[in-house]
DNA sequence: CGCGAGCTTGATGCCGATCAATGCATGTGG
DNA sequence: CCACATGCATTGATCGGCATCAAGCTCGCG
């Protein structure tokens, strides 16, 4: 498309969905051409996000929502005596901050598991512009409708499968989710600790560990610290559909 | 305000927000009169559910949002393998259904615990008014949010608190919202059974009446059968703040 | 009145938590 | 370049909370 070339080559850098490799993957999903053009007239600006850093906090105001461009987060949630809960691992293309709406205030922390890239998408402009466009409107809304589906998701691995279920259950969510950008299936390197899974699946890090290690023996896995390869996806998912009980 | 008392004498039983009781706690919060009376055009009808019936079931292609006006819902999700998890209970105001926007189709089932009465939000027909005024789509963003919000306290209580706490935080949320409602804050009969309880808070039905059997052996609770009072709030509430670890 | 669904209570066992020690990789300063 | 510190992971030993299995109990209802 020429008019396009034309465009790239005059404004090579600008920040926009339009000219985004994500744009399957995230915000724009299903959007015409058109209506991604309008898109980028909000989501206008980047913000890097180093390791460790925080991009929200819980009681920080809330403004805007957070598109992951490049890296690597978690979201958890703390309790009043202390204890916390991760609440999500999010990756490229993946939204961030919808806690927010309710309360006008962030409910949890988002934190860079390593250094990221996040688009910021004011949200005031987002609730505008979905006002004008219903492609948007909808796509906004089945965004967070998936995200109370994973939750409910969550809700079942937390309350009722036992520690291999949910190991089994969160490396197959990753590959998947990994899969779908590009990622080998069976290959994959954890950005989290032992003890952020373990928070993430309501286990302890010895847990976990051990359960790694378990995998390994049986031949399901083979586990190098943070280095994971999936050798037998079939048994993974069997334990998940709890084939074996 | 006469013109809105001539209306009632006309309309006496016309189903509409602008009439009912709950508008203080459901779809129309924070709406100004006139735009609620343009929901009414909206919410036009009503259903009946019996207890024990379902309102949706997973896999029910989505149409429209429920809101409940009486009566009290359960939602819960099953794998495949059979085991299933209740993810909510729903009382008068609260919305039903929000999980079907992501897919087109339902991901829960909806039960009713005792005779029910919904009002139904064509959901084509709400993304179309709340295209129109800000109000109303503002509310429903925060709604959806409130839910998000509410999954990851539950991912909390299942992932890290002990029996105990699980039930205190349990009694003290539905407490909380029935009172909200203009019932007691100590008296509570309750819609479900222990072993409801226990699925929604990720435990077993035993587990769950040793605990009430607990709670009043320690005065904070009377417990007969569904019949619970709550002795001692400040005890309740220091099992779920951890002030006694 | 007797049946059955739901609830209580007891006895036992197991899964995962806890406590503790060691191993391994990375980084830093002498 | 080595010595050491630090953060993370592994592995073992022990313990405890909750599940499980099993037996009665309660209450509403046909």
């Amino acid at each position: 498309m020429p008019t396009e070339a034309i465009k790239m080559r005059l404004e090579p850098f600008k920040v926009a969905c339009s000219n985004c490799n994500l744009r399957e993957l995230c915000l724009p999903v299903g959007l015409t051409r058109d209506n991604v053009d309008k898109l980028d007239t909000l989501v206008a600006n980047r913000r890097n996000v180093a390791r460790g850093d925080t991009l929200f906090r819980a009681g920080d105001a809330f403004q805007a929502l957070y598109a992951v461009r490049t890296g690597f987060f978690k979201t958890c949630v703390s309790s009043e005596d202390g204890r916390d809960q991760v609440t999500g691992f999010q990756m490229a293309g993946e939204l961030l901050g919808l806690d927010g709406i309710s309360n006008d205030s962030h409910s949890c922390d988002a934190v860079a598991l390593e250094d990221s890239q996040v688009c910021v998408i004011p949200y005031d402009q987002l609730e505008e512009l979905s006002r004008e466009f219903t492609e948007l409107q909808h796509q906004f809304h089945k965004i967070m409708s998936r995200e109370i589906v994973r939750d409910h998701g969550v809700m079942l691995l937390l309350g009722s499968m036992r520690a291999e279920e949910r190991l089994a259950a969160f490396l197959l969510n990753l590959t998947q989710r990994l899969q779908a950008r590009g990622f080998s299936a069976s290959a994959l390197v954890l950005r989290m600790t032992r003890e952020e899974i373990g928070s993430y699946l309501g286990l302890k890090l010895e847990t976990v560990s051990r359960t790694f290690s378990k995998f390994q023996e049986e031949g399901i896995l083979e586990v190098k610290q943070r280095q994971i390869r999936i050798v037998s996806q079939d048994k993974l998912q069997s334990l998940v559909n709890g084939a074996n009980c």
